[in-house]
DNA sequence: TTGTATGCGTTATCAT
DNA sequence: ATGATAACGCATACAA
């Protein structure tokens, strides 16, 4: 049961039907200058005429090029990559690229199978978010040998020069503590996330320095580290910190979902919020919105930060080759949110 | 500034390192069967050594196939499809295909534009969740004249035979709302979707279905039809329908976010939840375990979703043409969560 | 079981 | 401004 009309028409089959040869069509598909534009319009009208479009596969095979970028990140299913991502191809498409995109799992094995697919081949670049367990970067290294675009984005990549697009962090949680010392609390906890992560690190710093640059005292115990900062680690942190002696006024968290168990707990303590204690979480995720109170955040700008990601890539792809020796690392704007869970 | 060691290995250099003929090397790659096991092993060696890696535009060029999948949503910012891709993604890798991924905004134009590209060539299947505005499938017909396989995901397109992988919505919400009227609820309202959608119809004809057959009277003023299911419209519903002459005993919601709403409506109208109350959602999103009460909500298996749909397109793929002619509809089974929201 | 020969559709080089 | 020709790396029909 074969199908008959397999037969795809080529460049040779415009070029016949209008007794030009193939080379003048090919030029004509591809913008080439020196085209009387008498023939660019016949060709032109031959090829709608005809229905024909171009082979993308023989095209990159013959001219080693490509129109896919490799997208590696954790996992699509989290909010943030998934927005990330959603910029990442929103640019890339209005520009002519596709994405192709890969879960790591955080898995530094697989991370590394899938690099080094992409590196042998098919992609034009490759935007990634390196995985929790990766701490070599011997296999993003191979892209910069061969001449492939490479931008980071989200996770710090000590030691590794290379396009690198992230959140300042410390900036933007320095700008949620201000924001309630500002507005009066006196003594904040911070509940934060893996420490040895370095985006989690900064939240943290930027929280100490908010505190230390407005005269503040830090108390290690009013500083809680989480392993996944979940629902779960936030409603025993937030415990912990409702149970000092002291009360806490203020309390900076690392991401919503903490904060969001934050309010829980200190609403069943009797506390009000915003009045009695002030509560930020980071992210801007839709729960930030439905909690009660609506809570005060930090918007990562998550979708734009994929954006810039994909245009950076692209100017890389598309410049001439020596352009490629430097690289640049960009910081996203965060934006502090203001709503029911902070004074004003 | 040329990279002067731009020479890829090909598979002749590896035939002429041992002096046999390219397609030798070509069909050990390939696996083909007559090979003896010392040359196999032989030009495997050499692969090995030589760090050789198939060039796979080439391969695709010459055999007219290729690993790549496309993908077309309207987004994948949305929980809902970032699962669904998600799991598409996992079932693909591991069987040696890669996924493009395009959204279509729930623009009929762009998914057009979209999927014309994809079936001229580059993908060796497609999987789609058509937008809210696609009324026609001109441009998923054409996938089955050019013989390329195709799966719909979650939305039911009337009129298009073709392979479908969606949830059973009638029977989740049939299920959901009998657990309200076994918990002895007498009274539910209903909190629906965009009725020209055929998802959200289902959803309000389970409801209505198990009303019926548990002898319950369908009362259209308890059902309150939104059009984007957002956390903002279930305010105005649910307030709505707490401003009802005779109280209502139960709500079934479309969603999650005007699930979410509505707990936050009836406790500020003094209702005990579920005691006074008992609502459900639809979708299991993160906030359902967030919210106060925890939610009991329908799990709509959106990662499995995208495995059955990613396992069925490889199957159409790797099976023989005449196979492809037929299709399949396969409804994903949800799961009916219960938390604290309705009573046992 | 292995080798030889050919061509996929396009683009690049060189010639005109 | 246009044409002729070769070549990209591989898979496959056919021959041996």
């Amino acid at each position: 049961m074969k199908n008959s009309d397999s037969s795809r028409i080529t460049i040779k089959d415009i070029a016949k039907a209008l007794n030009v040869s193939a080379s003048t069509v090919s030029r004509v598909l591809s913008n080439h200058p020196a085209i009387s534009e008498s023939t660019r319009k016949l060709v032109n009208d031959k090829v709608k005429e005809m229905g024909f479009s171009i082979d993308p596969i023989a095209s990159s095979f013959r001219s080693k090029k490509t129109k896919s970028i490799g997208v590696i990140c954790p996992r699509i299913d989290i909010d943030f990559h998934s927005k990330v991502i959603s910029g990442i191809e929103d640019y890339a498409y209005n520009n002519g690229y596709q994405i192709t995109i890969f879960q790591s799992q955080d898995n530094y094995k697989k991370e590394k199978e899938i690099a080094s697919m992409l590196e042998t081949s098919l992609a034009a670049g490759l935007i990634i978010c390196p995985g929790l367990q990766t701490h070599k970067y011997d296999h993003l290294k191979k892209f910069k040998k061969a001449n492939i675009p490479l931008v980071v984005y989200d996770r710090s990549t000590d030691g590794l020069k290379t396009n690198k697009v992230m959140i300042n962090d410390f900036e933007a949680s320095f700008k949620a503590t201000e924001h309630l010392i500002k507005s009066g609390c006196k003594r904040i906890g911070h509940i934060s996330g893996d420490q040895s992560v370095s985006i989690f690190k900064a939240r943290l710093q930027g929280y100490s320095e908010a505190l230390i640059q407005n005269g503040l005292p830090i108390e290690e115990k009013l500083i809680k580290e989480t392993k996944n900062l979940s629902y779960e680690e936030g409603l025993i942190s937030a415990n912990e910190l409702a149970n000092t002696n002291e009360r806490i006024d203020g309390l900076v968290c690392a991401n919503d979902y903490t904060a969001a168990a934050a309010i829980k707990v200190f609403k069943k303590f009797n506390y009000n919020i915003p009045e009695e204690i002030s509560i930020i979480g980071f992210s801007n995720y839709p729960i930030s919105k439905i909690v009660d109170p609506q809570l005060s955040t930090i918007d990562d700008n998550a979708y734009h930060m994929g954006k810039v990601a994909s245009k950076l890539l692209i100017q890389q792809i598309e410049d001439s080759d020596f352009e490629r020796l430097d690289y640049q690392e960009i910081l996203i704007k965060t934006e502090l949110i203001i709503r029911d869970s902070t004074k004003k």
